[in-house]
RNA sequence: GCGCGAUUAGCUCAGUGGUAGAGCACAUGCUUCACACGCAUGGGGUCACUGGUUCGAACCCAGUAUCGCGCACCA
């Protein structure tokens, strides 16, 4: 009936084979009109021309355990897939090509013709990740998947620009901003990362005009922009220089007089306490420059080098060069005094990696929205983020939160929706300033281009990534989808961008919905290899995901990089730990191939409505029900552990049942009900009992291993009908229902009892280095009198010829002995043992249990503890004092028996 | 500088006040008829440090150290 199941799993050809039938079977399709609870996550969009690495491995096989586990608990499911369009890094690279293979620049093309090399770009090698996230498994409706540059979505993009113009929110103004000198575009100040430099401090003086023997020293680490200085600072309570305010110094070039000005910003304590003022080229010199009126002079081209301003030596030259330049040319004219090694921070372009230039210039900017509400949600766990920690991040940055730079230099993305009329194009795009209150018959700001293009100009900026990303938890959906599957359920995404996406989604949400845009985000963890360091691919110590499934398999892959996941704190990767997730793919495939060989004939349990657990309890081992008990622990554990998004713990949970509870032990202990002789009902009952555990294992395993729990669900022919394992209901109602719970605990602590005798039996035997199998007899002197029945379960498991009840048995001086849970149990050896050894042996479990009973009797002794202690914590104690009495008692005993 | 984490076995990590745990690695022994991607057994820890609270601290509090992250920066 069911197919011979091979020796070695092997996942490639299952894996593909199921994602197929997934998708035939459209067992990923959310159903907005199902009368189902909804469950729904959007997909944190992968930039559309990336590649899978570790990091989206963890994040999507998170979701997809989500998604997956909500449509057995029977939700309505929508995971939502698509892509970004990645404005910078899909521009650059495409950029890069053109230059590589033809040496152009996308100003050598044009606009149209660059935008087609790109969208070219684009149908090459966008995708790819899509194809990847299938081969993870991951159980997206495939049939939504969406990209932020389809038609529909951009008109969304477009309407939100004009609602906040509209509003007021969104302005054009002359600013200081952070500006990537490669990719010549504005960037928001999230996208600059600082990072610590070693760099020179130039300490260099400029001559007094009032008096040339006098002059200011000044300390820099920028000498390249000093062309552009048109004032030196110092604090207004600084004695050393207060004589010299009002009073100016040489600019030594090009030549100019400067003043010396007071402001507060200035750090005496800092250098020379003197500052050189460049507001062109610095965030803070802007603004003493704003406060005191001074000139600006820009000494930069946007690419980095210097422009004419700078002088005729430096036009052109690279800001590096120039620094190295100009502080030659100091030296020369004896006005560099010395230079020192200093470590600073310098802002670097998150995508170009090179320092970023602060540049005033022409860009739009939109006043956050909803910001009150966006912080009270996370702050009221209206929005619940997990870990909470990063609650506070969120919050942080809530509090400080800065005008948004929307508009980029590039081409590739949505482009700003606003049209100057050709005649007044040129002022207006100069203005000083632009906002709603200027919109008249000469401004078109639309999401539909003006009826006659011909007489308009468009502004030639596009906007930043997520500024189209914000709105992806509702841009992706329709009204109908919307209604059933918006507010989204949770979010999974890295905390490196909280600020990038999550918390303006929130923004977006709550402006254009009215509502949250999710209830609970999930912050992953980071990935970093084994030393500790980040994925990178300069330092080639990613592993590529792909190279991961081939050799281990998805389900190896996710499984075992979910069990070393915590939460909240960052994961070391280690292949090995994937390799384990492969062998426990392994174990569970071989623990249902040996059930398969034991033949399918028997009735199962689910088939049949009259053989219920309670019905056949009489049958039931203590074996049995203690199994069955450990699974239904299992199936309350997995749901608190999920509850708190404590994945890994899910994850050990999953593998300790079935590998150490049910394979070691329930497999172990049954196997003699399979071999020849035993009773026919023992048998079947053993069967039934494996079927019930198997069946439901699988189904609290899928979301962990989606692909070999389906194969081996249709494999063990639990698919009636060809139902899917993943379309499975998980039942509510533990195994053991109806089944009085004392009966239950009772055979669980035999059972345990049982077990544990075997554990010390079985290192009696290693002790004596007695590994092969049956050349050992135990003699059992029992305790309670359920024991004989189980005595052949422990011959089984302990691998010995035979144990024999002993109350008559006399053990002799050769004879090693053992306190077990179920009575004394001694080891007759044929031929001499090693006395001294055996001695020793004894010797050192007897300083164990004294030690351990003088620990319990000093804590009993205490009044103090047993006045203040939990009545059930003394009682414990009690129990374990006399415990280790009667044991060391016992082992004195054996001692002695050994004699000398 | 401010804030947030982390510090437990060789490694990766569990462990929310009452006997220090798991997996891997290591050692030893196993051609036990599901699995060597396996089975069994074992060795291995001053729970970073210093104080405090408590009858009792890996756990709570304060501080120190080291590492990591975030924010803000002194040119």
């Amino acid at each position: 009936m069911s197919d011979e199941i091979p020796k070695a799993y092997d996942p490639t050809a299952v894996e593909e084979k199921w994602f197929d039938r997934w998708i035939d079977r459209h067992a990923f399709h959310g159903d907005e009109n199902s009368d189902k609870p909804a469950y729904s996550i959007v997909i944190p969009p992968p930039n559309v021309t990336g590649v899978l690495h570790l990091g989206h491995v963890l994040n999507n096989t998170i979701q997809d355990i989500l998604a997956r586990r909500s449509r057995m608990q029977g939700k309505e499911v929508l995971w939502l897939p698509g892509c970004d369009h990645a404005g910078i890094a899909t521009q650059t690279k495409v950029e890069r090509e053109l230059r590589e293979k033809e040496q152009k620049t996308r100003r050598d093309l044009g606009r149209d013709a660059f935008l087609e090399r790109v969208w070219a770009w684009k149908e090459k090698h966008g995708g790819i990740i899509m194809k990847q996230l299938k081969k993870l498994g991951c159980s997206c409706d495939w049939s939504r998947e969406r990209f932020t540059m389809d038609e529909d979505y951009s008109r969304e993009v477009q309407k939100t620009f004009v609602h906040f113009f509209q509003s007021g929110a969104i302005y054009r103004g002359k600013r200081m901003v952070n500006w990537c000198p490669v990719s010549l575009t504005a960037l928001s100040d999230e996208e600059v990362i600082m990072k610590p430099q070693n760099s020179k401090l130039y300490y260099m003086q400029y001559q007094l005009v009032e008096d040339e023997n006098e002059y200011l020293e000044i300390a820099t680490t920028r000498p390249e922009t000093l062309m552009g200085d048109t004032a030196v600072a110092v604090n207004p309570n600084d004695e050393r220089y207060k004589h010299l305010l009002g009073k100016t110094v040489w600019r030594p070039f090009p030549k100019a007089e400067i003043p010396i000005i007071a402001d507060e910003h200035i750090d005496p304590e800092f250098g020379t306490g003197v500052l050189k003022v460049t507001p062109a080229h610095d965030k803070a010199d802007f603004e003493i420059g704003v406060r005191n009126n001074l000139e600006i002079i820009d000494v930069f081209n946007p690419d980095g080098t210097l422009n004419m301003h700078a002088g005729e030596e430096f036009e052109g030259m690279d800001r590096f060069k120039a620094r190295k330049v100009a502080a030659e040319k100091l030296d020369e004219m004896g006005l560099l005094l010395r230079e020192e090694d200093y470590q600073n921070n310098v802002g670097f372009s998150e995508r170009a990696d090179v320092p970023i230039e602060p540049r005033i210039s022409m860009q739009w900017f939109l006043k956050y929205p909803q910001v009150p509400a966006s912080t009270d949600a996370v702050a009221h766990r209206d929005i619940k983020f997990v870990p909470e920690r990063w609650a506070k991040t969120y919050a942080h940055w809530m509090e400080n939160i800065q005008d948004w730079c929307i508009s980029r230099q590039l081409w590739w993305g949505h482009r700003i929706p606003v049209w100057y009329r050709k005649e007044k194009a040129e002022a207006l795009q100069n203005a000083e300033s632009l906002d709603a209150g200027d919109a008249g018959d000469d401004l078109h700001v639309s999401h539909e281009p003006p009826v006659d293009p011909e007489n308009w100009v468009q502004d030639d900026d596009v906007l930043d990534t997520w500024f189209s990303s914000w709105l992806w938890p509702f841009a992706t959906m329709d009204e109908p989808t919307r209604k059933k599957f918006y507010p989204t359920s949770d979010l999974v995404t890295g905390p490196d961008i909280i600020f990038f996406w999550v918390a303006r989604m929130i923004m977006a949400g709550y402006e254009f919905m009215g509502k949250k845009p999710f209830g609970n985000v999930f912050f992953t963890s980071i990935i970093r290899d084994k030393k500790g360091r980040k994925m990178s691919k300069s330092l080639g110590n990613s592993p590529d995901p792909l190279d991961l499934i081939d050799k281990f398999g998805a389900d190896g892959l996710r499984f075992g990089l979910m069990r070393i996941a915590p939460v909240g704190s960052d994961i070391r990767f280690d292949e090995q730990q994937i390799e384990e997730g492969r062998n426990f793919a392994n174990k569970l495939w071989n623990a249902c191939r040996y059930r398969q060989m034991q033949g399918t004939e028997s009735r199962s349990l689910r088939r049949d409505p009259d053989f219920s657990l309670p019905e056949i309890l009489d049958q039931l081992s203590i074996y049995d029900l203690d199994i069955l008990a450990k699974l239904d622990a299992l199936r309350s554990n997995l749901d608190k552990a999920y509850d708190s998004y404590r994945f890994s713990e899910c994850g050990q949970l999953l593998y300790e049942f079935f590998w150490s509870q049910f394979c070691d032990w329930y497999l172990e202990s049954t196997k003699g009900h399979f071999r020849e002789g035993a009773a026919p009902t023992r048998r079947e009952t053993t069967l039934a009992v494996v079927d019930v555990v198997v069946e439901r294992y699988l189904q609290l395993l899928h979301p962990f291993m989606p692909h070999i729990t389906e194969e081996l669900w249709e494999k063990m022919g639990f698919a009636d009908h060809g139902e899917l394992l993943m379309r499975s209901e998980l039942p509510a109602n533990p195994t053991l229902e109806g089944i009085d719970p004392g009966v239950v605990a009772k055979a669980s602590a035999r059972a345990g009892d049982v077990f544990e005798t075997t554990t010390r039996l079985r290192y009696l035997k290693a002790e004596y280095n007695l590994a092969a199998s049956k050349e050992v007899g135990f003699v059992v002197e029992p305790e309670n009198d359920w024991i004989s029945d189980e005595v052949s379960t422990l011959q089984l498991l302990t691998g010995a010829k035979d144990i024999q009840s002993g109350e008559e048995f006399l053990p002799t001086a050769q004879t090693p002995s053992l306190l077990t849970p179920v009575g004394k149990v001694h080891m007759p050896l044929e031929g001499l043992i090693d006395i001294d050894a055996e001695r020793q042996r004894l010797a050192k479990e007897i300083a164990k249990a004294q030690k351990e009973l003088e620990k319990v009797s000093k804590r009993l002794n205490d009044p103090k503890f047993v006045e203040n202690a939990k009545e059930e914590v003394v009682a414990q104690n009690k129990s374990r004092r006399e415990e280790h009495r009667t044991r060391l008692a016992s082992l004195e005993e054996m001692l002695k028996t050994l004699g000398n």
